[in-house]
DNA sequence: TATTGTTGTAATCAAATCAATTACAACTGC
DNA sequence: GCAGTTGTAATTGATTTGATTACAACAATA
């Protein structure tokens, strides 16, 4: 099991829209350019950054922009935003209520299972646009 | 996106094993009994378990065992025999490499992905078979 | 107002993964 | 040899992904 994309496609979107904003209309032709995938794909994912608050697009007239500073987007904004499901791990969902195993399982793994997602989503909250921003333009 | 219920039936199933070890033979229609699946889903699970040494299975008489103590066997141990994948997050490949954002994304987020996903498989480390096993007999 | 470039969204498609199932050969102890 | 079990292949339906085509709605501007 993977992630999809989502997540690397939506924080790439997010680099390209801070990096080029005085330079560029950032549209999803260009961003598909960049990424190089289908603008649908782009403007799919665009729609759901969008939902969640994160960028601002201008319908018509095109382009797409941040919708708050860059040191106030986490991955976990992102991640949360391209990835519907609430829970990361899957319970096998009907186990045998006669067996004591069965009656228990659940109970006591949900919050071990609750605790490791947690962990990820900490990291993921500790990392920032901006921080990603700095890191990349030191490279360019 | 989840991840399958295999860790999940993974972890009932050497619950299975380690509590019933002294009463009943364990065997792969016995477990399938309790979690509610089938006798082959059972099998392929305990397969993985067994080439990861983490159980040991008697061909032809039937019956699954432990292969080392309850302490000695990790959420993380188990997730790793059931989850093939080295990497949680799934990258889009082919970047534009004219574009500075695309040609660069990849150094500036392989990093962060790899602290992340270290930090749940950290917390699963911390979680042993043993302790499992315990609670789960306190509400028995 | 008509044109142009863009967004939003529906529909379709192939590939991959999952969980469930049937079937059967191989093995072991009795 | 028999009974019960494991190991594994093959198939199926459901779901998800990523890619693609198509097109209506929209907004600036010439």
């Amino acid at each position: 099991m993977q992630f999809s994309s989502r997540l690397t496609i939506a924080t790439h979107i997010l680099l390209c829209i801070e990096n080029f904003k005085d330079s560029c209309k950032v549209t999803s032709n260009f961003l598909a350019g960049s990424i190089n995938t289908n603008p649908v794909i782009v403007r799919n994912i665009l729609g759901q950054l969008s939902s969640a608050g994160i960028v601002e697009i201008k319908a018509g007239v095109g382009g797409a922009f941040l919708a708050r500073s860059s040191n106030e987007i986490t991955l976990l904004d992102i991640f949360k935003a391209v990835e519907k499901e609430e829970s990361l791990f899957h319970f096998h969902e009907n186990p045998n209520l006669q067996c004591p195993i069965g009656r228990n399982v659940h109970s006591v793994m949900d919050e071990k299972l609750e605790k490791i997602q947690y962990a990820m989503e900490n990291e993921m909250d500790n990392i920032t646009l901006e921080q990603l921003v700095k890191e990349i333009k030191e490279k360019i």
